[in-house]
DNA sequence: TCGGGGGCATGACATCTGTCATCACGTTCC
DNA sequence: GGAACGTGATGACAGATGTCATGCCCCCGA
């Protein structure tokens, strides 16, 4: 019997996703949390074999939850489901050594039978969104230009921008300049959107 | 029994939408869809009692399908169950003759609950929307202002803007302008952000 | 029928942005 | 030691953008 956690802030999905899992004999979801904190504290008390996180969540970025457990917990395999598979998320989450990433198209076979897969040892990614990382490439930005993008992200001009960076507006410019010639883009407004895309912010 | 027509386009959520409404006696998924277009036919073929949509698919709005079904399909009432619960939506799906709203924090009784109320006449708006709605108030922005706008969320030049919308550059800056000062905003990228925020777009 | 409001456009002006050249400093690696 | 690179800054310039005034047309409600 794979005993498994259950994290999704959304009450409906989460109840839903239980019941499927119950559908099926050698599974069973032993604890259900609705937000990144509580998944962690619940599986230091529970210690599932296996975590199925959803990548958003309130308060705890679902791949933060991976990283806890996988130092904490060693024993447990976590995997992730989400509704927006960007190719970034999928990066930093196997950097986090998540087993299992999968979009929540998929259909419950399929998870059942990834549940299964990271319990025995085994990885799976799901090969639209792995094609999709691979094409989308590593980030050309240097961390820097990738921290004044995000700040561009709400559409800030840029003297707030220079504020919340402790830059000078001169010197912002300059990195935004370098990220917009690095992305395509027509502006910092369309690079910071793109950027987004890939998972480079 | 009430007769229910499913339509998410994340294969794992209906089905264990449809696997959690089994469990009610009285409640029956006869139909599920993966697209609006295939909602909308499904529905016309099994006439379901009620049609429970996901407000976000691929092809057509949650919104858009709801308003189809209330016209060539009187008799069955939509609900729309939904993620991201924008202020904007559940007035539009209201208009639409939506009976049923509830974001997807919602626990699985109380989706059978207004599943049943909205079989029996009655309407359903998830209280904590329902109050974001009212905070959020009317849209001060003019229908073309809003067209504009929307073209702006991508974060695309004016120029752009204006080819896309069939106007000049001028009266494009012109409309941005004026949403900027009825957004309170330093610039059309944030405008078009707060617009969307608030459910004016 | 008249006024007001929205849609659409133009022109003028000030400011914001994007781009480029150039500099200085520190780190890393050969 | 020097090359390569990232970080941080300044100044100059062209083009994009935001703002405002003004005008025209059309439709709707008083």
């Amino acid at each position: 019997m794979i005993r498994i956690l259950l994290a999704d802030d959304e009450h409906l999905i989460r109840g839903a996703l239980a019941a499927l899992l119950a559908l099926e004999d050698d599974l069973e979801v032993v604890a259900q949390a609705a937000t990144g904190a509580e998944a962690v504290a619940t599986a230091r008390a529970v210690r599932p074999d296996v975590a199925v996180i959803d990548l958003q969540m309130p308060d705890l970025d679902g791949v933060t939850v991976a990283q806890t457990l996988a130092t904490e917990l060693p024993t447990c395999s976590t995997m992730i489901v989400t509704s927006h598979g960007r190719p970034g998320h999928l990066k930093r989450a196997l950097a986090a050594g998540v087993r299992g990433f999968l979009p929540k198209t998929v259909s419950a076979d399929v998870l059942a039978t990834v549940v299964r897969t990271v319990h025995s040892g085994g990885r799976y990614v799901d090969p639209a969104l792995a094609a999709e990382a691979i094409s989308a490439g590593d980030s050309p930005l240097t961390p820097r230009e990738a921290d004044v993008l995000e700040l561009a992200l709400e559409g800030a001009p840029i003297d707030e921008i220079a504020r919340r960076a402790s830059l000078s507006p001169g010197t912002v410019r300059n990195y935004l300049s370098s990220a917009v010639g690095k992305t395509a883009a027509s502006n910092r407004h369309e690079a910071a959107r793109m950027a987004r895309a890939r998972g480079w912010i």
